[in-house]
DNA sequence: CCTCTTTCTTAACATACATCAATGCGTATC
DNA sequence: GATACGCATTGATGTATGTTAAGAAAGAGG
């Protein structure tokens, strides 16, 4: 078995007790696939017809607005799962761009394999559910910094949140995270230090 | 049987087919009540034990930020259910509150009353999961509006999305749940007229 | 019907953040 | 090792939105 495969095998068997022979018959949905820096894996316009698990490396997802400027959603580092939900589960075309920041080993998860295990496992159910409620709080919690939280106030709550994530990601990214310009970040970290 | 309650059981019959009997079974968590204006339904820092059913009138849930500031995280008229999701699943304390802009009906639903309901009938708990994306594009499509529109935008698609609570809620609530003040919202009002 | 409160509007002024432009630094590329 | 490119920083300036304050309009309550 390949390594990423193994390892996302790993992350699976944490939330569903799926046996080796089990996993063998819904491997069939699963790619493991090496990409590059800069690769895309989902374009806006396209219908998300995978999951994307990381391995290795680091993905990125983002849109883009009516004046082209990128605004990023998540970070998807080893061991995180990243989709468009709503597009998968409407089949709707997706409005998020996926690429690689770093080169990577992502497992392509086919839509499949999910609604397979979901019926095998009744635990996974359970964690897929479980799963949808983080993702709620999460972005919840992000309206409510976009709405209430000053631009250095946001940068600290990533801080928190993200420490590992600091060093591995380009400022400019973690400014369009953030909602602000590089240069705004550039000022409030140079704020910062002077404390 | 009350005429809230009779309300909500269409309403759950449109995704879960429950007869008179088995609806009858569950009535015990489920609590009919007339709130006022500005009654409070849920406060930060309770954890969120019920969801609450629009039969008449019209809710809000919103956070307090440090500074004090209001921000509105949605609008509830009749037909729609709101709560803490985050709260209810993890048993959390809630950091919403809710409360109501107009006299109302509400039904006071006992989170176990779901858990229940799910359980009875598996097409329930696929109208559960269906709405759970729903909210989560939402909640998605709202920060990409506070990343990368304009206050006018927002005011614009606010709007587009909810014509028919433009008239009902003060504008200074629109103003919080877009992210603006108050006066801002007004000079952008102002600016479509004058086009 | 009058009073009191809340909401909306307008204006002057303040500020956080964006934009534009220049510079420097690291590091990939050949 | 020279070139070039992406990224971070800094400064000058611009702009959308916030703040404060006042008055007008609308609505609620007695």
């Amino acid at each position: 078995m390949e390594e990423a495969i193994f390892i996302f095998k790993n992350y699976i068997q944490q939330s569903a007790p799926i046996d080796e022979s089990g996993f063998e018959q819904l491997s069939k949905y699963l790619k493991s696939k090496k990409v590059v820096k800069g690769q895309l894996l989902l374009r806006a316009g396209e219908v998300c017809k995978n999951s994307f698990f990381t391995a290795k490396g680091l993905l990125r997802s983002y849109t883009i607005d009516k004046q082209g400027k990128e605004h990023i959603i998540q970070f998807s580092p080893e061991g995180w799962l990243v989709a468009d939900r709503s597009s998968s589960f409407f089949n709707e075309p997706s409005f998020l761009y996926i690429d690689a920041i770093e080169d990577s080993d992502i497992v392509y998860i086919d839509n499949l394999f999910f609604d397979e295990l979901s019926k095998q496992c009744s635990d996974f159910s359970l964690f897929n559910i479980n799963s949808l409620h983080h993702h709620i709080k999460q972005i919840q919690n992000r309206v409510n910094l976009l709405l209430g939280a000053s631009a250095e106030e946001r940068y600290l709550d990533f801080i928190r949140l993200y420490p590992e994530l600091l060093m591995r990601i380009p400022q400019w990214m973690i400014a369009s995270y953030l909602g602000i310009t590089p240069e705004s970040l550039s000022r409030v970290r140079k704020e910062l230090y002077r404390k």
